[in-house]
DNA sequence: AACATAAATCGTAGCGCTATGATAGCGCCA
DNA sequence: TGGCGCTATCATAGCGCTACGATTTATGTT
């Protein structure tokens, strides 16, 4: 499979194969002179370093494994797509898997992305199994939770807390005059950071003293369809609802479409909170509004964390915490 | 960062590496007392292998790397999360790469993959720079090359043909009794296969004697808001236009969104046909007649193939296509 | 009981690379 | 001119595992 090895190059340059192994890591440990020979036989003999040969003997390859919940997510590939594009600049692999918001399946995927020996391992949330987390502690590899923030991170973490994110959409419903409210999400009991944004929603009713607030659940994943179930659900429970926080944008572009359907005016009747900011957010009729989450300046910042703590001084060894924030996106569906 | 090896498993179980490494690979070669004592020891001491070394030894890892143009984009999330579960339930690791539509950059990614000596790599579609095929000719790895069919594949091939869904679309506009017809899409110069959906539309057309057809390209990625856009311009272009293609639910959503807000009736005065049958497309306003590609059953498909390759008999060593076909899945809006 | 055969187990030799000192070559000052 | 410190280069020893052939043990046959 793989043909030419470092020998055949270190052969070619008439100098040790240690010394192509050096100016590969380090060019400007080598002279020139050395350096241009070397660079002329990689090219002449199409020479591509073996990395697992490179992993195993360095004990840590340049792979660093990032398990989400789901790829399908939007949210969650703009962040892996990000992440890839950032880490990749670095040179290092992104090897990825789909938890499928399941604990037990998450430990299984750490698992088998531990024996890559990552450079770093990236995970979605910071609810993990004890297990997953002994495994973690006993790796030494660099751990990064993305996507929550609240509790204490395993090591470091970058994200934001959907508490707030549920306050901020409470307030602004009641902002605009709303006491009726719901909040309908999708798959709650698998999706910790969903709930968690319906709590600090409720919450914050209950605060203010909202007199009549519900939630409801949809049982499978988020989608427009969900949105449109869910509408009628909570109308059937809650006939005079006028503020309604949906989990999701598309679970809210649902709603959008229903009110529609039905003739009930958005936002003059009810108005409509999203969460994610996807791409038709903006172009939906009405334009929706939404709690953008920053997924790409997420993706951004684990990497910088990760290249700045393997590459950088060790004064970074200490945990980090980046808080990304939310913004509410005011549109005219609310 | 590995503490527990092999030999420390072998050791406990009082048997030598090589059947600890043998009940590892092949639990029916051991002897079932040996096994029992074997497993007991990997799970007293938690034993985790090093697939670096493994993958050194074996020389070829269990990993399949994938490249698609963007994870970003819902077709290949949705192959690449159906690849994902069904190559780990195989034990093998997904590492994947974005190549944003660029064949040099895809070129790049090959080679950064080759490097660890892949048990098979995933591509999309059929196009790629010479160096890439020289790479991947003598890599010996297996490869698929998916999403779509015509020209003859680097060894297997799982998809459907692009052209033909053009064809289908144009059929179904004109059957509907339309005659002034356009493709809209989105990067049609970097997007091949969303080129050919347009040239197969085309063609079709000046088949069939239409009298009035025309393309129309928007530069950035394929969006809802781009579908606004495009409407607006080949309206001006093409005012009596009664028939619309798009290469991309998104843009077809997008024209839903802008044909409501300017009061054009759908399908009333202009068909719209999209591509993709995404989440929203049953739902929204009208419903959405679409092709439908059959993404997850692309990765059913690629995974079977890659399986039934390395693991199966040798008389598969030959290369295989599979064509997964399309749908027309005919909704409200045409 | 002696032998052939099959099944289970083992020892060894790398896979291709990196990390770690050790060595060689050089200029400079006392 | 000898010795010092520096840089550039090198030889060597694994990293943890798998593949393969060799060896041991169990099973069956006459």
């Amino acid at each position: 499979m793989q043909r030419v090895t470092m020998m055949d190059v270190a052969k070619l340059a008439r100098v040790s194969p240690s010394t192509v192994s050096l100016y590969l890591r380090k060019p400007d440990a080598v002279s020139q002179e050395a350096g241009k020979q070397i660079e002329r036989s990689v090219r002449e003999l199409g020479y591509v370093p073996n990395l697992v040969a490179g992993g195993l003997a360095a004990a840590s390859s340049r792979v660093v494994s990032i398990i989400v919940p789901s790829i399908r997510n939007a949210f969650f590939a703009e962040t892996v797509s990000t992440l890839q594009t950032e880490l990749a600049a670095d040179g290092f692999q992104v090897i990825q898997g789909n938890s499928e918001y399941g604990p037990d399946h998450e430990e299984a995927l750490v698992r088998t992305a531990l024996s890559w020996a990552p450079a770093a391992i990236i995970l979605t949330g910071l609810s993990h199994t004890g297990q997953t987390r002994r495994m973690l502690a006993a790796s030494s590899a660099p751990v990064v939770e993305m996507w929550e923030l609240g509790a204490e991170p395993i090591d470091m973490a970058v994200g934001f807390s959907h508490a707030e994110v549920g306050i901020t959409t409470a307030r602004h419903l009641i902002l605009k005059g709303r006491r009726k409210l719901c909040f309908v999400g999708a798959r709650l009991q698998e999706d910790r950071r969903a709930a968690q944004r319906a709590d600090g929603f409720m919450q914050h009713c209950r605060d203010t003293g909202v007199n009549k607030f519900e939630m409801l659940n949809y049982p499978g994943p988020a989608s427009v369809e969900a949105g449109t179930i869910l509408l009628n659900q909570i109308r059937q429970r809650m006939p005079d609802l006028d503020g309604l926080a949906c989990s999701n944008d598309l679970v809210a572009l649902g709603v959008l479409f229903e009110c529609q359907r039905q003739g009930i005016a958005v936002p003059g009747q009810i108005s409509v909170v999203g969460f994610g900011d996807l791409d038709f957010s903006g172009s939906c009729i009405p334009s929706l509004t939404t709690v953008r989450p920053f997924g790409d300046l997420i993706g951004r910042e684990v990497a910088r964390l990760i290249i700045d703590r393997i590459t950088g001084d060790m004064s970074d060894a200490l945990g980090h915490v980046v808080d990304t924030g939310h913004a509410l996106i005011e549109r005219s569906s609310s």
